[in-house]
RNA sequence: GGGCAAGUAGCCAAGUGGCCAACGGCAACAGACUGUAAAUCUGUCCUCUUCGGAGUUCGGUGGUUCGAAUCCAUCCUUGCCCA
């Protein structure tokens, strides 16, 4: 199986362009996606391509991660209804730092390799072009007719919120990348989420009339979930990839909770596990769908390609505990570390013992309680448990004898486990 | 610069002088059912609350009125058309 049959199985593949294959299969070939520095961390979303560029380096063509600081600064419209709000030098410095550290755990930049991993930003060759050579060297060789035409375009046009010029421009600059790449990197290929087809066509466009050359490309289905709502959120927003954004146990989590249809997409998509393997794995789970087995491979394959085999034992010691078990036994015989350690959502509650329900839970603070109002409502719909217990009295008072381990108390609101810590007990 | 249209809660979207914290849908959260699924049904969903209420909203500001998201003036933003 060649790559692109391989990604194609994995339904990583949209859009291709005719020649690609036959491009990757005459010789080692450079590709690039690039990444914009919207925050300081890539999430789940990002992972995809990222998948795409290790499978490039897996089949022995050279991946290019490509960090957006010129492109950052403008804006991308593709997807977007309105115009974006352009960051700020600084913040969009320290995004670029975060997401170039992410990158380099995925890809071998060894450079003894011949096929090594590149890292580059497009700010180097933005940063000393001037307008008037812009316009004369590139924009000279697109029609805006061509550049209206794409959707990204076209939608704004005819919808009520408008485009700025500058968002309009978006394609060209990262058309021209694309060009730079392929003049300066020898890159062939790029590579993008679908909604990137417009501006990655733009790309070699741009390298057929401006160079003479060829250039290919294929994009990958964005990632959705079977009951159409966005994928990568939770309770608490994004799923990132850093472990100080997202813990560990709550981006394992995150996995372990989707669907039977989605798992099945899922672990194609975002593992390296043969197409054999899991086959088998989706007809042992369509057999004892209570397992969760596809699930559990699934949070296990991935959690341990970001965050790695480690932390993957961590958490699931600690999921075992809290899930498997007798969860109050749990704290009492596990050590702070390993309580810890994962990231299990916890907070400090900071005022004393006893207080009542609600005040504790709307002081303890979590976010998953507000206020006090939220915690009552939360409460009176049968919500919340403290120490497994069901609490349904906003009243009840919360004193020493909750404590386990003299230290946590467990409140779980919903199906979600949260520890407390009360520092400064009543004794 | 001129003409026309629009700006309502996280999003979409009703309301066009009092019954409006504002119909409905989506998303989100909780409950039941389950497999830490999905689907379905139920509740919550501006903020705070001693659950009795209290406070702040309908682009901004001023006005008319006993009373405005709704009327008037003006400003801002956006779109379309014309110059």
């Amino acid at each position: 199986m060649n790559l692109i049959e391989e990604l194609q199985w994995r339904g990583m593949i949209q859009d291709i362009m005719p020649g690609t294959e036959e491009q990757l299969s005459k010789e080692m070939t450079a590709g690039y996606i690039g990444f914009d520095p919207t925050a300081d961390s890539l999430h789940i979303g990002s992972l995809v391509p990222i998948l795409l560029l290790v499978h490039l380096q897996k089949a022995g063509h050279k991946p290019i991660a490509l960090v957006g600081g010129a492109t950052g600064m403008v804006g991308d419209p593709s997807g977007k209804s309105e115009e974006r709000n352009l960051l700020d030098e600084a913040t969009l410095n320290h995004n670029l730092e975060g997401v170039k550290g992410q990158l380099k755990k995925f890809l071998d930049f060894s450079p003894s390799l011949p096929n090594a991993a590149e890292m580059v930003n497009n700010y180097d060759w933005f940063k000393n072009m001037t307008f008037l050579q812009f316009i004369r060297d590139v924009g000279k060789h697109i029609t805006v007719n061509y550049m209206s035409a794409k959707d990204s375009v076209r939608k704004r046009l005819e919808g009520e919120n408008g485009m700025s010029f500058t968002e309009f421009t978006y394609q060209l600059v990262q058309g021209y990348d694309f060009y730079w790449l392929y003049e300066n990197k020898n890159a062939k290929l790029q590579m993008g989420g679908s909604d990137q087809w417009g501006n990655i066509t733009t790309g070699t466009e741009l390298i057929r009339r401006k160079a003479g050359g060829e250039a290919f490309a294929f994009t990958c289905p964005l990632v959705t979930k079977t009951d159409g709502t966005k994928f990568g959120k939770t309770e608490k927003g994004n799923v990132w990839l850093d472990p100080a954004r997202t813990t560990p146990y709550e981006f394992y989590q995150f996995w372990l909770k989707s669907s039977d249809a989605d798992a099945e997409k899922w672990i194609k998509t975002f593992t390296f596990l043969g197409q054999e393997e899991i086959g088998s794995l989706i007809d042992q789970h369509r057999h004892q769908p209570e397992q969760r087995l596809l699930q559990k491979t699934l949070a296990k394959e991935i959690t341990t390609f970001v965050h790695g085999a480690e932390q993957y034992d961590q958490i699931i010691n600690t999921s075992k505990g809290f899930y498997g078990g007798d969860p109050i036994e749990f704290i009492n015989t596990s050590s702070d570390s390993i309580l810890l350690g994962s990231g299990v959502p916890t907070s400090a509650f900071s005022s004393a013992l006893p207080v009542d329900a609600v005040t504790f839970l709307a002081e303890s603070g979590s976010s998953f309680f507000s206020s006090k109002g939220e915690a009552r409502k939360m409460i009176q719909q049968g919500g919340v448990s403290i120490n497994e217990t069901k609490v349904t009295d906003p009243k009840t008072m919360i004193d020493d004898s909750y404590l386990l381990k003299g230290k946590y108390i467990l409140i779980r609101k919903g199906k979600n486990f949260h520890l407390v810590i009360a520092t400064s007990p009543l004794s």
